[in-house]
RNA sequence: CGGGGUGUAGCAUAAUGGUAGUGUACUCGGUUUGGGACCGAGUGGCCAGGGUUCGAUUCCCUGCUCCCCGACCA
């Protein structure tokens, strides 16, 4: 993409009301926008990079047989009735609205309720599970106090996937599943060192659920980790019983800040009971479904990568998410010469499959190199009058500031396999 | 939801009971061109409603907004 048509602008100053440093940087890099309080906009630039952490989710929910739909969000009450979830007394953070008729309606926070009444009618028998579906939907959750950026938001895209078995033990099976598939997304993310599968409490049909956390600064949560064993248990079940659970003494626990990226709940027959969700069984019984449920909010990620990579000078993306691979500075392009040869070196790169974002602006190279420190795109490549006389490339990788000098062959052959 | 703040130009900020200054951004001209350049000129602003006052951006009230701390986050 060339940048000059690109209608996002950077800015030196974050907004005053910004104290978080990811809506700092994204705003200031032109990646997202802030509508209102827990609520933010994704620009060009930023719905590529949540797109991007999408399709890595995605490939992983498909990889262990994951259906991909999507689920209107406005939600009909009376299946929330049926599980008691509509009653303001029992969730706090509903966003509830009126048709014109007068009839209540909400806007979903979470799907279990219609997931599981729709799934009445495409579920009958034991021979129908396991099932896994997901999607990628937009949330509304009336939180009191939204914070942190983008990662406390009123409206979110979460990434909800629900198992549904025969029995528990074939659940079983799929919550292991599952949470091997998180790990890989966390690892392909980066941040699979620091995200520990946390302990947290659990519900009628578990002792424990697991929250996915990522240790950053910027983390709401505190959990006690011990790194040896990569155990991690929530503070709020941090108790003399869970650690002898675990086999872990108070001392070899570090409390440390972190942000829940992902969890992975067994929900058992609590809503397939509710809701009717009933599979005849290997012995002709009907029997309720055992389901799971299993969350990642994609924005949030996100946010944390931001909080966890950036440096003094703005954000650095992971390749495996960055809006693109490469950034094309251009300088000296007031030169008629040297902007033909720039022009060919973008077209050459789009042709070779390289991502890239070509700064073909006449504008100053401190402006241009500052711009792109902000954006963080992994690799810059720099061509200028001095480049082309020299027939190489100059690249810079963001995340350590290393340069080297590629001959156009290498740069088009190797760049794949240029070391961070 | 409890407590505390906040609101001035696109953004960041200053001052002020007599209609507001600076930086940046933007426009134009000129000089520049490998780390957000320099000179000159220009455009552009007091959250909303009510009150006090000769006069309110300023003081008071109400509302709204946004931020922070706490609670909450099934």
């Amino acid at each position: 993409m060339r940048q000059s048509r690109l209608f996002t602008r950077t800015r030196h100053d974050a907004p005053a009301d910004e104290v978080s440093k990811n809506a700092q940087l994204l705003i200031r890099a032109g990646f997202v926008h802030k509508e209102m309080a827990g609520a933010y906009s994704f620009l060009p630039l930023g719905l590529k990079t949540l797109n991007k952490i999408i399709g890595i989710i995605r490939e992983e929910m498909d990889g262990i047989g994951g259906q991909e739909v999507t689920l209107t969000g406005l939600q009909d009450p009376s299946v929330w009735e049926a599980t008691g979830r509509f009653d303001d007394e029992a969730v706090d953070v509903w966003f509830k609205t009126k048709l014109k008729n007068d009839t209540e309606i909400g806007l979903g926070f979470t799907h279990e309720e219609p997931m599981t009444r729709m799934m009445r009618e495409h579920l009958l028998s034991h021979k129908d599970t396991p099932k896994l579906v997901y999607q990628f939907q937009t949330k509304f959750r009336n939180e009191t106090r939204a914070k942190s950026g983008i990662m406390r938001t009123r409206e979110f895209i979460m990434k909800d996937l629900y198992s549904f078995a025969k029995n528990e033990d074939e659940h079983q099976k799929i919550y292991q599943q599952v949470a091997d598939a998180y790990h890989r997304i966390f690892n392909r993310l980066g941040i699979g060192e620091d995200t520990y599968q946390t302990f947290a409490s659990g519900g009628v049909f578990s002792k424990y659920s697991h929250e996915f956390q990522t240790i950053t600064d910027a983390g709401e949560d505190v959990v006690y980790i011990n790194k040896a064993r990569k155990l991690a248990i929530n503070q709020e079940v941090n108790n003399d019983e869970v650690r002898a659970d675990l086999n872990v003494q108070e001392g070899d626990l570090e409390a440390l800040p972190a942000s829940e990226v992902g969890n992975i709940f067994t929900l058992g027959t609590r809503f397939s009971e509710a809701l009717g969700l009933m599979i005849t069984n290997e012995d002709g019984e009907k029997v309720p479904v055992f389901m799971g449920s299993y969350g990642i909010g994609p924005a949030r990620l996100m946010g944390v990568m931001v909080e966890k990579f950036a440096d003094s000078k703005g954000i650095v993306w992971p390749e495996a998410v960055a809006p693109f691979k490469a950034h094309l500075v251009g300088l000296n392009l007031e030169d008629a010469a040297v902007r033909e040869y720039a022009d060919g070196v973008y077209e050459a790169l789009k042709d070779n499959g390289i991502e890239v974002l070509y700064d073909d602006r006449d504008a100053r190279p401190g402006e241009k190199f500052a711009e792109s420190d902000l954006m963080g795109i992994p690799y810059r490549i720099i061509v200028s009058r001095k480049t082309m006389e020299a027939g190489v490339f100059e690249i810079v990788t963001r995340k350590t500031g290393d340069v080297r000098s590629l001959s156009e062959e290498e740069l088009y052959r190797d760049f794949d396999a240029i070391p961070e």
